[in-house]
RNA sequence: GGGGGCGUGGUGUAGUGGCUAACAUGCGGCCCUGUCAAGGCCGAGACCGCGGGUUCGAACCCCGUCGCUCCCGCCA
């Protein structure tokens, strides 16, 4: 017999099925039992009568919370059941694995006796029992999937840039150092020079949704060492803000469909409205942010006169939020002075770059890249780096490489801020920091 | 790396100088002709992170240490 998905009992009335599951509750009466069945699909109500089968009830009772069970039996309709107005009459069930007791927590107990994250991480398998977390990944597999449908669509094409590299390939954050047989080797922090390799290569636009790794002994709750980082880069385009029309279309598709996969059950689950961002989104200067924020009242400490910090980032989400209505936001025009050399200048100390603030949270750097080899040349000097371990790159921009610009974005943090979640670990399958390598 | 907070049965909490350390949930047992996040009764389970100190007396105060956590720095 085939199994039956549980979300499909009611087009089996009558019928002898096969379903498989966890036990969800076992209720055991003198009399009858009843077991509700949990699949990824939903929960039925098995029902049996002890006197049918003693021998049935009898193992029934030793069944345990979460034991993984195979049952056959004659689905019913009975307005009277609760869950769903039908049950199924037991015929035979068999153990596939008895589930330990006491189980190391309730991954389907009150609210307010969920353990703490960090202790919910080391049963991870159990955490991701829990219907929130069922549905957060089910709702990331559809976001990504519609990022690729808005890529293809415009012909893009994906790439896998390796993560072994022989040179670091920006400064800033800090690199994983490995040996590499006689030699080093470093754990790729971005795709960025072979995302940009790709446009020398005459591809047009790419996309690479991979890992990247941070060194940075970050304690916060939206920082990893390791994550999954959504990458894009485009050529031929005019300046800075084709890309960000780019971008903040491809989000309002995703948002799109995500709702219409899942946003009944988010706000069944999360309580949470999904809401299709507005395009354009907001965009302010750099220049213009300190404004709003000395209008605010916000105090920037005097070494971040060319930044931001993350306060500020979220007084200027709710300003926002406030006048337009957005959750989104792009700073541009960034100070030459806290950017990488590669993002190309606005006049002399300002550049073609970008953030895209989300709810306050920085989710996304972007810019038009620099492809003029001797400017080029010229900002790595400015940075202090030395053409040496670099040449490979630089060397995209001698034969005839396109304007171009991308971004990088991260995926659980986008994640994170469209089921307004306040921790990243929540929204990654595995979290990786500095104190984390297991499970 | 700097700063703040927390650390009590399996789990989540209460207790902030004098208790046999409380409650919820889970676990075990019994009762209940149909329950439904079932209900009722009974029971087991914590020397209060660890080490030292103050005190007649410490879960509670002090010092150290470890762990976790949040913020800042760094960024996605």
């Amino acid at each position: 017999m085939e199994r039956t998905p549980i979300g499909d009992l009611r087009a089996h009335l009558d019928q002898t099925v096969m379903i498989k599951g966890w036990l969800h509750v076992l209720r055991d009466q003198k009399k009858i039992q009843f077991i509700v069945l949990r699949d990824k699909t939903g929960m039925v109500q098995i029902t049996h009568w002890k006197p049918n089968d003693e021998k049935l009830a009898e193992l029934i009772s030793s069944l345990t919370t979460e034991s993984a069970l195979r049952v056959t039996g004659k689905v019913s309709d009975n307005p009277q059941v609760k869950l769903g107005g039908l049950e199924i009459q037991l015929e035979s069930l068999a153990v596939e694995n008895l589930a330990e007791s006491p189980l190391p927590f309730e991954p389907f107990g009150e609210k307010d006796n969920l353990p703490a994250l960090d202790y919910r991480l080391d049963w991870r398998f159990m955490d991701l029992r829990r219907t929130e977390n069922l549905l957060l990944f089910q709702a990331q597999t559809t976001m990504e999937m519609a990022l690729r449908e808005y890529w293809v669509e415009r012909g893009y094409i994906e790439m896998h840039s390796p993560k072994l590299m022989g040179s670091p390939s920006e400064s800033g954050a800090e690199l994983f150092e490995l040996d590499y047989f006689e030699t080093k080797a470093y754990l790729a922090q971005s795709p960025q020079f072979y995302k940009q390799m790709a446009m020398a290569a005459g591809f047009e636009g790419v996309f690479e949704i991979g890992p990247v790794f941070r060194a940075d002994p970050s304690f916060t709750s939206r920082h990893m060492t390791e994550f999954t980082s959504i990458d894009l880069e485009i050529s031929w385009i005019e300046d800075e803000d084709d890309v960000m029309s780019n971008q903040e279309r491809m989000l309002q598709y995703a948002y799109q469909r995500v709702k219409d996969a899942h946003g009944d059950a988010i706000k069944e689950v999360f309580g949470l409205e999904i809401e299709v961002p507005q395009v354009p989104f907001p965009r302010v200067t750099m220049a213009e942010a300190h404004q709003i924020l000395k209008e605010v009242g916000y105090q920037l400490p005097p070494e971040k006169k060319n930044d931001l910090d993350p306060g500020a980032e979220r007084a200027l989400g709710d300003y926002i939020k406030q006048k337009t209505g957005s959750d989104f936001v792009y700073i541009t025009e960034w100070p030459f002075a806290v950017r990488p050399f590669y993002h190309m200048k606005k006049g002399d100390n300002l550049t073609r770059s970008f953030d895209l603030l989300a709810n306050g949270l920085e989710i996304t750097t972007g810019a038009q890249r620099e492809h003029r080899y001797d400017i080029l040349l010229e900002q790595a000097k400015e940075k202090g780096l030395t053409a040496d371990p670099i040449q490979f790159y630089l060397d995209f921009f001698r034969y005839g490489c396109p304007p171009h610009g991308g971004y990088g974005m991260g995926l659980s943090r986008l994640l994170m801020v469209m089921m307004k979640l306040s921790n990243i670990r929540e929204t990654v399958y595995l979290f990786r920091g500095p104190n984390r390598l297991q499970p």
